[in-house]
DNA sequence: GGTAGGATTACG
DNA sequence: GTAATCCTACCT
C-alpha cells in the first residue's frame, strides 16, 4: 500500500533550486538505536548554492561547510545560535557547493516517548521548523558529512504515489517564495512549501 | 588567543 | 521583544 522507494544520490544531482521543490512531499527517515524508525514528509525547503550571499559556502570552503562541496546525497548539519541544529541535503555535483535546507516535516509516525495523548495540532507542530525537526529526529553535527543511506540510519524516500498524483493535479500546490531568517539574498525566491500544510514553519 | 554573530525557538 | 547558548570564522 505505502510503497517506499529510497532516493538515490543521482536523483539529487541537480541544482539546489531544482531539487528543493522536488523534495516537497518526499520523506526523511531516521532509525533510532532501539530500532524505531520515524518518518516525516518534507513540507518546506530552501535552496542555498554557490554565488548566493546567504550560502554558508559563499566565501570559501571551511571545515564546517565542507560537506556542501560533496557530491549529491550527503548530509550537511550545522549548529545555529548555539542551540539548534539545521539539516541540509547536499545537491548538484562534487565541488559545487549547494544544499537544500529542510525547514519542516509533517511526521508520519511518532517516537515512542512522544506517543502520549497529543492533539492533532500539537503533533503537526512537532517538526515545524529546522531546529525542531532535528531535535525530534536526533540529528546533530555527528551526521554532517555522512551519506544519506539506510546503513547510516538516516535516509530519504520518494513521494508516495498518491501524493504525486495530488501534486500533478494541482490539488496541493507547492508555493514558491523568499527565504527566512537571512540578512543577504533575501530577494531570491528560493523557499518552497506545501500549501495548507499545518506543519510548515511560517505561513 | 579573543570575539562578534548566526539558514532558531519559546515565552512574555 | 528578547534571552538562551556555543561554534565558527575571522582578526590579531
Amino acid at each position: 500500500m505505502t510503497e517506499r522507494t529510497i532516493i538515490e544520490p543521482e536523483w539529487l544531482s541537480e541544482s539546489a533550486t531544482i531539487v528543493a521543490p522536488n523534495l516537497i512531499g518526499c520523506v526523511v527517515a531516521r532509525k533510532f538505536p532501539d530500532g524505531d524508525v520515524i518518518r516525516g514528509m518534507i513540507v518546506e525547503t530552501e535552496a542555498y548554492m554557490a554565488g548566493d550571499p546567504a550560502c554558508h559556502a559563499y566565501q570559501k570552503k571551511t571545515h564546517r561547510n565542507a560537506p556542501m562541496f560533496e557530491a549529491a546525497g550527503y548530509a550537511y548539519v550545522y549548529l545555529i545560535y548555539g542551540i539548534h541544529h539545521c539539516f541540509n541535503i547536499v545537491t548538484d555535483r562534487k565541488d559545487m557547493a549547494s544544499a537544500v535546507l529542510v525547514r519542516a516535516l509533517s511526521l508520519l509516525n511518532l517516537p515512542q516517548a512522544t506517543q502520549l495523548k497529543l492533539s492533532e495540532k500539537k503533533i503537526a507542530r512537532l517538526a515545524a521548523g529546522p531546529g525542531k525537526l532535528c531535535r525530534i529526529l536526533g540529528i546533530d553535527r555527528s551526521c554532517s558529512g555522512h551519506l544519506l543511506a539506510v546503513e547510516h540510519d538516516l535516509w530519504l524516500e520518494h513521494r508516495p504515489g498518491s501524493l504525486s498524483q495530488h501534486l500533478q493535479q494541482g490539488k496541493r500546490p507547492i508555493v514558491q517564495t523568499t527565504r527566512i531568517g537571512i540578512s543577504q539574498g533575501q530577494e531570491l525566491p528560493w523557499r518552497w512549501y506545501l500549501k495548507d500544510s499545518p506543519s510548515v514553519s511560517v505561513r
